[in-house]
DNA sequence: AATGAATGAGCATTCATTCAT
DNA sequence: GATGAATGAATGCTCATTCAT
C-alpha cells in the first residue's frame, strides 16, 4: 500500500492509521507488530523508533479515538448552545454512530478491561471522562430549562452513558435478535433513555 | 499430584471452577490451558480427559452460566405471576447482580465477539434468548394491563437488556467515575430504565 | 461398529482387522493407539494386554502381511506345479495386486526404513525372504527347461522383485503420469520384466 | 551461538544442508523443525526467518533434488547425442547413483504419498516429469534407429523408470539380500531393464 | 480381562522484543 | 532513521505409555 516511502516523521502517523486499519480489519486479537509492519512495509523493528511498545502504540490509539469522539461532541455543543434536548439527543447518536462506524476503536476504548490493559494511565481516562461531562451538561441546562428531570447530573449522564453503550455492544458483539431492524433498535433505545429523563407533562 | 486430591470426576468440576476464576483474574485472552492446568497442579493434557478442546471447556462454561440465571429469572416469575411491574424491576436487579457477581460467566456469556468464539452453536445462543422472552413477557403483559407503554415487546425488551448490559459492563470494566456511588448508580439505571417504559400517570 | 463386545480372546484379531482397516483408511501417520482403542470400543489400555507396544502391534500385522502373500504365491505354485513361465506371471500379477489392493499394509511391509522401524526384527525379515524364493524357483526350473536366461537366479529374483515393487511404489504414490492407463502400464511393466528373462529364439 | 558462526544468509543453506541430514539419520517422520533447530544451534524460530513452513522447507528441498537430478541428466544428454543406447545406460546408471548418493532427496522426491505433503503444488511434480522424458526421447530415438523395440515411449519410460525406483528403493530401505554384491545388483537391473527393450539380433 | 486417570514429551507456529550494525 | 538476525516464551493439541484398581 505505501509504495511510496513516506518521508520525514509521517511514520509515527501513517503507523497510527495502519493500526487503526488493521484493528478494523482484523480484530484486536490478530493484531500484532509484525502485521503493521508488513502492512507498511517497514521493519517491525521501526516500530519500535517510534512506539515504546505495543501497548503504547494502542494508548496512542486510544487517546486519539478519545479526541476523535471528543471533537465531534464539540462540534454538536457548538451545534445546539441553547437547546439542551436536541443537543443531548445529537450526542446520543453520535455515540452510537462512533461506536458502530468504529469497532474495534470502541473495544479498546470502552471494552478492555483494565487488567489487560493495565499499563494504561488511569490519567488517560479521566481525559476520557470530559465526553461524559458534556452529556452531564446537556442535562443539568435542561433540568435548568425544566425539560428535564435530574437528580444528579453526573449520575444520570453515567446511567445514560450506560445504555448508549449497552446499545454499541450488543450490536457489535451481534446478540440483538436478527429479527429486529437495527435502526428501529437504536432509535428506540435513544428515544427511550431520553424519554426517561424528559419532564412528565401535566394536563 | 492436586493439593487436595481430588476423587473421581470432581476433576471436571475443578476445571470448571478453576477456569472460571482465571477468566476473571487474567480476563479471556490471558487464558491458556496450560494455565489452567497449572493451577490445578496437573498436566495440561488431562484437561483433555474432561473437556474435548478449550472451546467446549468455554462452552461448558458459557452453558452454567445461562442456566444459572436463567434459573434465578424462573424463580422471580414464580414469586411475582400476577405483578409484571414488581417482575420487572426484579428481573432487572438480578440480571446486574449476576454479572456482578459473575464476571467471569458475564465476559463469555455476553462480551465475546462472535468471530472470537465462531464455533459456539448459534443454537444454544438461541437458548440464550429466553432470558429475554422472561422480560418481553413482563413488559407485554404490564402492556395489558395498561401499566407499561410499549409499542414492540421485542424491541423493548432488548432495549431493556441493553441498558442492564451497559451497566454491568461499565461497572466491571471500571469505567464509572469512582465518585458516583455503585448502589446509587444501579439504582438510578434501573429506576430510569423502567420509567421510560411506564405509563404516564393522568391527573 | 463392534457395539457387540467379542467375547474371549477374539480381541487381539479385533484389534488386527481394525488396525488394518484403519491403516488402509487413514494411512500409517494418522494411526493412533487412541483411534485404535476408539473404533473397538475399547480403553487405550487394553491393547496393551494383547500388544507389548505400537510397534509390535505394527510387527503383528507385518507377519500376517508377507503370511498372506506367501499363502497366495504358494497357491500359485499349486496351479502351476511345471509351468515355470506361467507361474511367473502369475506371480508377478498377484504381487502388484496384493501391493494396489493393501497400499498400507504394502507400505508397513516394504517401504518403512529399518530405522524407522528398528525393533523389527531382523529374523522376521529373512521370514518374508520366503516370498522372494519362489520366484528364484520359477526362474531356476524355467532356466533348466530353457525358456529362462538366468545367469543367479538370486539376484535376477531380486531384480524382478525390484521391478514388481517399483511398479507399486509409484501406482500408490501417484507419481505415474495421469495420461497413462493404469493397466497398461502394469501389463507392460510385467511383459518388459518378463521378457528381460525370457530365452531370445533363434532363427 | 552455532559452532562454526556462518555469515550472512549462509544460514539459509545450513538449513538446508542440515535438514538433509536429519532425513537421511532419522526419516521424513521424525523430522521436526525443533530438531532441525537444534542441530544447527539456533532456535526454532529462526527457521522461519528462512522458510515460510516447514513445507516451504522440504519444498526447497525437493526443487534442489529435482534440479540436481535434471542438471546431471542434462550433462549425459549432451555427452552422448546421437547414441540413445549409451545414453539411455547412463541415464540409468546416473538415476541409481544419484538415489544412493542422496538418499535424503531420494524419500522426499520420490516415495512421499500425496497425502503427507499435499500442499506440494502439482506444477512442481510436473517439471519433475522433465527427468522422465529425457529417458522417453532416448527410447524413442533408438527406436527410429531401429536399436530399440519400443510400442509407447511414454509407457515404456515410465516401466524403465519404476524399474530404476524399485532398485533403488530396495536399496535405500535394506531389504536386497545382503548375500547379494550390491554392485551386481545394480548392474544385472539396468542390463536386464535395457535388455527387455532391445531388437532382438536376427541372425 | 479391562479400564480410568494421568503424564511428559513432542508438534508447528506466532509473538513482542532486543541488539548490533 | 532503519534494519536483519535472533530469541525465549507461549499457544492448542496429540501421542504412546504407565499404573493403580
Amino acid at each position: 500500500m505505501s509504495d511510496v516511502p513516506t518521508s520525514n516523521g509521517d511514520l509515527r502517523r501513517l503507523i497510527l492509521d495502519t493500526t487503526r486499519r488493521l484493528l478494523v480489519k482484523e480484530g484486536y486479537h490478530n493484531l500484532s507488530m509484525r502485521k503493521i509492519a508488513q502492512s507498511i512495509n517497514y521493519s517491525a523493528t521501526s516500530i519500535y523508533l517510534h512506539f515504546e511498545s505495543k501497548d503504547a502504540l494502542l494508548h496512542a490509539l486510544i487517546d486519539e479515538g478519545m479526541q476523535q469522539l471528543y471533537d465531534a461532541f464539540t462540534s454538536i455543543v457548538g451545534q445546539f448552545p441553547d437547546r439542551p434536548v436536541k443537543r443531548l439527543r445529537a450526542l446520543c447518536e453520535q455515540f452510537i454512530t462512533f461506536g458502530l462506524d468504529n469497532p474495534e476503536y470502541y473495544e479498546i476504548m470502552f471494552q478492555l478491561r483494565p487488567e489487560q490493559m493495565e499499563r494504561y494511565p488511569a490519567e488517560k481516562y479521566r481525559r476520557a471522562r470530559r465526553n461524559l461531562d458534556t452529556i452531564a451538561e446537556a442535562l443539568a441546562e435542561g433540568a435548568d430549562e425544566g425539560v428535564f428531570e435530574v437528580a444528579d447530573a453526573r449520575v444520570s449522564a453515567s446511567t445514560i452513558w450506560a445504555s448508549l453503550h449497552g446499545t454499541v455492544s450488543l450490536l457489535l458483539a451481534e446478540r440483538v435478535d436478527i429479527r429486529i431492524d437495527q435502526n428501529d433498535f437504536i432509535e428506540t433505545a435513544i428515544r427511550q433513555t431520553l424519554r426517561s429523563y424528559t419532564t412528565r407533562a401535566v394536563a
